[in-house]
DNA sequence: AATAAAGTAGCACGCACATGCTATAAACTT
DNA sequence: AAGTTTATAGCATGTGCGTGCTACTTTATT
């Protein structure tokens, strides 16, 4: 048997070089030399791991999917244990963030989330992860919505689909100008206006 | 003197070969031999009226920014002139559904608009079309705001600046996701979206 | 010590790319 | 008719790409 090594180690040492790539250059630039020199590997070291670059690109952003759902979700867990009624507005909110890049990690991430979904466009193998990643937060954002409404803390008459697609549009538009516009939008300002968009929603407004 | 030949036309033929190519396969596709089958002329062809690659995607870039432009302020225009309070609202919103991919036309602007701007996060040339458009939009949806607050259609107390941004981002978003996810989310949720957005912003909602 | 397995490295091929440069065709001016 | 200018076309070069394939190293088993 060959050199003590952890596949799976190693599968996310390449990923990582990838995001990197991706973040810096862009996913046109995610070639197989690029990644290879990024992980300061060599190409056929790569190539022993993912046979095919589609095969790396499919990965990779099974990976962005993955790390981005693993927070989601553990925020989403918080939220349904009992919580008094002032904490559950801010625990709510808290998860939302985790849609925004609020910090420089999750910045790096939404970057590379933008070229994933949008080279999805055009790249039939990746629109799976794309549209897994697309439901997904519209079913969280419905859910929260759903539990504070259910709670009594928003206007009454509001209509939940309807509100929870201006919410993902929105969370999205944020991401998207912080991400392309990161000298006239940061992401405090993106924050900023989540907070106020929810305490447009909300009964109370909300304690800041 | 040679073949009688409009230059003028002929660029414009060439760019429109351009949006085509990049709203079927991406700007990553727009290469000159692309380009030049798409517009049926030799790659030298091409070269004649554009002396660099880069250039072709600057100037094509340019020309996208331009049309958005010319559209949006013939109704910024329409909405300087005096009427009937009735229909400044109404003419507010045609403005802003501007920047949402309506119709087919639009939507084919849109997906370039997104690849393009896009595209400016890393290749400098194309960043200052890409500031251009967005602080552009930034100051038009601002004065329309400006707008109807001065006439006394909007809740009292709003921070402007902040409403501008929401409103930006939430155009931004809905047009993301109608171009990334339109199997999903179709343009008329986006019109729906905004209407109802413009509607919680207004003291009367607004008729129908 | 011999062998098998897994990791590492990289050559070679065919393709696509942007671009420098040259050659031909066409049409207006003189 | 001759010459000038512009359009069109394409060849040649160097670079980067994914991938098929082969060779070499390293380690664990026998």
């Amino acid at each position: 048997m060959p050199k003590i090594v952890d596949p799976e180690e190693r599968r996310r040492a390449v990923v990582d070089a990838v995001f990197r790539v991706v973040r810096r250059d862009g996913v046109e630039a995610a070639s197989l030399r690029n990644i290879a020199t990024e992980a300061e590997l060599a190409i056929g070291s790569v190539r022993h791991y993912f046979t095919s670059h589609e095969e790396l690109m499919v990965f990779a952003m099974k990976e962005m999917v993955e790390r981005v759902s693993a927070r989601v979700l553990a925020h989403a867990e918080a939220l349904r244990r009992p919580a008094p009624v002032r904490d559950r507005a801010e625990r709510a909110e808290a998860l939302l963030r985790e849609f925004l890049p609020a910090d420089s990690e999750r910045f790096d991430e939404a970057v590379v989330w933008l070229e994933f979904t949008s080279a999805a466009r055009t790249r039939p193998s990746l629109q799976p992860q794309a549209k897994r990643l697309y439901e997904g937060m519209r079913m969280i954002v419905g859910k929260v919505l759903a539990e504070a409404n259910r709670g009594g803390r928003l206007h009454e008459g509001l209509d939940l689909d309807a509100e929870t697609e201006r919410l993902c549009a929105l969370l999205d538009g944020l991401t998207v100008t912080a991400v392309l516009q990161p000298w006239s939008f940061t992401p405090q300002a993106a924050l900023d206006v989540l907070h106020a968009h929810l305490s447009s929603l909300s009964v109370d407004g909300l304690e800041d």
